[in-house]
DNA sequence: GGATACAGTACTATTTCGGTCCTGTATCGA
DNA sequence: TCGATACAGGACCGAAATAGTACTGTATCC
């Protein structure tokens, strides 16, 4: 199956729970509390949002995390590429020189086409969509792919 | 990096040689020969891609394969989809049930929206359109989401 | 009936992923 | 000043998926 790895699923699942509790400050302990998910695990994730500028952190006694923005202005593109890197559905159109076969390749350009209408695709959700309640929006809605 | 896996690169290079040869026979030799791929590699994508309908396969002296439909009518979507099965970014938006924290999960709704951008994202190119030299089409166009 | 070529199954090595632990550093409060 | 809390960074390990290979069976053509 095409997908993210479950350790950006929880990123994301992290991340509501911060939008949530808005501009207060979260520890590790408190965020895995309300994600269901194990410590050191949060922790993990937590540093790399960090590290990507989506979050920020203060250390110390009472210290913890809070998004760096508003939850509008982040999007499921920022927390995937902030956990696996950047996006390429496949390892040619990222990195070019490592496949033998890119002189005789006829789809490489291509991909590239699909990885920016995917990645147009991730970020055409924001994290305030994405921790909203089943609610207002169908899930049938048809989403656009934003112009890469 | 959110991508496919190598088999599914290798699928639509292989695809790709298949509708470059038109309505002709072609032998897991030849194609692997001009994918510049393993045989053994070649025949078991060949078999997985005949098990979803997008090729149709002759035995015997001078047997081979050849696409099941007309190059316009095979999407990416429908590769991705033979090869590693259904579109899902999270386990729990394909199968339910399977995640202890659905009870308390807000996220999982809006990623089955994702899915839907991502599949429509991968259904939007044709196996034509992959296999045409990088010509004509603009890499910076962008693509529009087939409504889900 | 033999040669060719697809069909199906099984096996193995490598890589990645998911998860855990340990040590170090910064801040707050007593 | 000292200790407790909490983030920072790196190392490590087991499990699982991936990629690749080999072997046996079956259908078709010459």
């Amino acid at each position: 199956m095409l997908r993210v790895s479950k350790l950006t699923d929880y990123a994301t699942v992290v991340m509501a729970c911060l939008a949530a509790r808005g501009s207060d400050l979260a520890s590790a302990q408190a965020l895995a509390d309300s994600a269901r998910l194990e410590v050191p695990t949060v922790s993990k994730l937590l540093k790399q949002l960090a590290q990507a500028g989506l979050v920020v952190s203060t250390r110390g006694v009472n210290g913890g995390y809070r998004l760096a923005r508003a939850p509008e202005g982040i999007t499921i593109a920022d927390i995937v590429i902030a956990i696996e890197g950047p996006i390429g559905m496949t390892e040619c159109s990222v990195h070019s020189g490592v496949c033998g076969h890119e002189p005789h390749c006829g789809v490489r350009v291509n991909w590239r086409r699909i990885n920016q209408a995917i990645a147009g695709a991730l970020a055409s959700v924001t994290l305030a969509e994405m921790s909203r309640p089943p609610a207002r929006r169908s899930v049938a809605t048809p989403l656009r792919v934003a112009s890469a």
